[in-house]
DNA sequence: AGCCGCATGTGATAAATATCACAAAATCAA
DNA sequence: TTGATTTTGTGATATTTATCACATGCGGCT
């Protein structure tokens, strides 16, 4: 099961089974149904989560016309949490929430220090990470300011093949920063 | 003059005047005119940057039209690179130039990765940059959905409004992934 | 001072995208 | 299965933004 977890981690910092039976035992697995929250606005966000099976996405609600607007979403293999929230120990300002039925494995701030301080190979893959997480999200701003909804459009169709036929229209539309009726009338 | 940049670190990680030293002699100060290319697409980029003084701003050309897209200033206290090109060693894939005669602190891959090796707090130092780097280019990116051009512009004055004097509208124009003439018509 | 480029503003028009309304198709749950 | 909800498509129209064209202003340079 932690299979996909350990590959995960190990294509950046090859571990022995100790080592990482002893990172996942800083992990607690979290499962949840369709529609269920995994954070809430105002929430204190206590951990970062891998997905393990499932799919998630994360937004913001606009106040006055209480539209949504989605800025990631994450399947299998991807990590989510608000990033913000979870290191400055702030309340969350977004709300990630459940497209199916799925389960995660979180680990706490202090957990996630712990294991960096004591072992440089977490450290490392946590650095790396974040450099790609940085590279993919600059990508994207130059997708968004570069490129019509068409291209941004086919990009993603490209990009994600397999969430196209998971991900109803409509979130990816709002992923996007287009509305549901202009995707659909796209390709 | 190197204050700027040790004051940056410590924000984050508190130095001695001796781990400070350190960390510096493995910079090198670069000196630019305005209009030189401190990365030019197709380079091999040895080198991240703290931008001391001055002005840059990266860009991707666009090769049908010629259009420049600008998606990052950096003045002082900013760092810049072409960080998919430093961190894979691939050839760069952006332009960055300056607008202004500028100074930047440079470090090569090697030491960058020796520093956080040998000392945890510059290592902690690059982590929690990641990290809020992350962060805010998440933030550009739900804006950029949310947000009319109007909006995404006020938003740029109340965060930037030191660089509003400093740079061409036109330059704010394309970073905010509008044309010139809209923004000039804006607010 | 006077010239030249860059920067900025603005009008007229075209193109892209949003909004509102409705209906058909697909999916879910009892 | 069946009714209800969700998802998707599409027409008509409004709004936003881009494009093209031109004029003015402003700063640096000789």
């Amino acid at each position: 099961m932690a299979q996909l977890f350990r590959d995960h981690i190990e294509a950046i910092s090859p571990l022995t089974d100790d080592e990482f039976g002893y990172i996942l035992s800083h992990y607690t697995l979290k499962k949840l149904r369709k529609h269920a929250f995994l954070v809430q606005e105002g929430d204190n966000v206590r951990q970062e989560y891998f997905v393990l099976k499932g799919c998630v996405k994360a937004y913001t609600t606009e106040p006055e016309s209480g539209k949504d607007f989605i800025f990631q979403f994450a399947v299998e293999d991807w990590w989510i949490t608000d990033r913000e929230a979870f290191f400055s120990k702030t309340p969350a300002t977004i709300n990630i929430d459940c497209l199916e039925d799925s389960e995660l494995l979180g680990i706490t701030y202090d957990n996630r220090e712990k294991l960096a301080a004591e072992m440089p190979k977490y450290e490392h893959f946590l650095r790396v990470k974040s450099n790609w997480g940085y590279v993919s999200l600059q990508k994207r701003i130059q997708l968004m300011i570069m490129a019509s909804a068409q291209e941004r459009y086919e990009k993603f169709l490209s990009q994600y093949p397999h969430l196209v036929s998971r991900i109803p229209k409509a979130f990816i539309a709002s992923y996007l920063g287009v509305t549901r009726e202009t995707l659909s009338r796209l390709k």
